[in-house]
DNA sequence: TGTACATCAGTGAACGCGCGTTCACTGATGTAC
DNA sequence: TGTACATCAGTGAACGCGCGTTCACTGATGTAC
């Protein structure tokens, strides 16, 4: 779907067709993702035209339509790209040997590191698929939403079910509340960075992890 | 600036000018806010048009820029009413007589009963504010995001070193751990809604208020 | 070895469409004289 | 009382612009024969 497929009658002549997967492919289809990426976060996916990705991709609008079909195709690849670095970071996780650190500050701290290296993708996320009821808003629930619930909710009722976590919280609630309180200052940072005087690096992770784990754990209440 | 003002020499025939805020204006403008509200939020601020919106408000399209101008004072109308919704209510809950019940549930309900009763308010905000780099956002972080930090920020500091918060967390990240938690079940719904099981209704800010309470106040751990 | 040729990545100009906005205009209203 | 007239809320058609997309085309590549 990616790269092109062109559908003639095969022949023996000729140059033949790259690997399926055209792993030689110049970049300028590497650079129109990058450039989206960049541009759908900051400024919307209506919001930007693909003349301006293609400038700052420095290739021919046309690139658009021969690497990824058309405007949607280039959205759906930028979202497939950032969600699958997300869920891979949590199933690496979440799914190691049973026996680890406690759930709530693995996933912390998995999940608020992978932001911090890529805080494009909540953004995009926010913008267009919560918001746009589109064709491509399914795909993404079932591609991404779905997994992404699956592989934290069940855990997260473990440790309930085991005494590690309180377990008279409703799970639902939960899940919304931890991921939340994560992802929020990823997408408000562009507004509230300034007037809160942070920015999303490595030094912001390093303070946010533990405030999190803290706050998640043992909650606003002073101890007794 | 919202309704319209005639930059003419005065003259003292003729129908007067009506009362400088035109409190008789048609319901038209009204009608348009509404719409544009509700798109905006559905649809963002770029993929609506305003051929949409005046079809929706059942008027022409020369009525916005009738009423406000251009697109950008259109949505700068539906954002300040939102946000002055959303500011009057905290308002109220925060600056009452000093000795009232604790600080935290009295702002979670609040907040979230507002939130409840306009959840496009979030939607707008994030989608049109957080990401677009427009003179539109420093106008809105002034009249509205320092409005609102400074308003929760100093209480929130006062509770904790009353000793009635724990004190040993910093407090920018924990106003926006508290914000976060609450509001990204609105900004999310859409998205999430289906999967996990939930509209935003009065059954939801009834279940959501106490969970939120609960989680904040004490943690995830279990009593001892 | 030479060369024919299919496919490669990519170009540049053009298409029609829908957008935000403008403009001349309208019938109703209601006070001043 | 009658009426002139400025302003009201609102219309409908048209403007030019920028958008997403398409299309004919190009020089380079590299295998088959």
């Amino acid at each position: 779907m990616a790269t092109r497929k062109p559908a003639r009658k095969p022949s023996r002549r000729g140059r033949p067709p790259a690997a399926p997967a055209a792993p030689l492919a110049g970049d300028a289809r590497r650079r129109l993702l990058d450039a989206a990426a960049r541009l759908f976060a900051a400024g919307g996916f209506a919001g930007t035209s693909l003349r301006q990705v293609a400038r700052e991709a420095d290739v021919t609008p046309a690139m658009v339509s021969y690497y990824f079909r058309d405007k949607d195709g280039l959205l759906e690849a930028v979202l497939t790209e950032g969600v699958e670095l997300i869920l891979g970071a949590l199933r690496g996780a979440l799914t190691g040997p049973a026996e680890q650190d406690p759930l709530l500050p693995r996933f912390v701290h998995v999940y608020l590191a992978t932001l911090t290296a890529h805080p494009w993708i909540p953004r995009i996320i926010v913008q267009e698929v919560i918001s746009r009821d589109t064709p491509l808003r399914q795909l993404f629930v079932d591609r991404f939403a779905r997994q992404a619930v699956t592989l934290v909710a069940p855990r997260l009722q473990d440790e309930m079910r085991a005494g590690r976590l309180r377990g008279d919280l409703d799970v639902r609630l939960t899940v919304m509340s931890v991921i939340g309180m994560c992802v929020f200052p990823y997408i408000a940072e562009p507004l509230l960075g300034r007037l809160l005087d942070y920015r999303i690096d490595p030094d912001f992770l390093e303070a946010f992890v533990p405030h999190t784990v803290a706050l998640l754990e043992d909650g606003l209440r002073p101890a007794p």
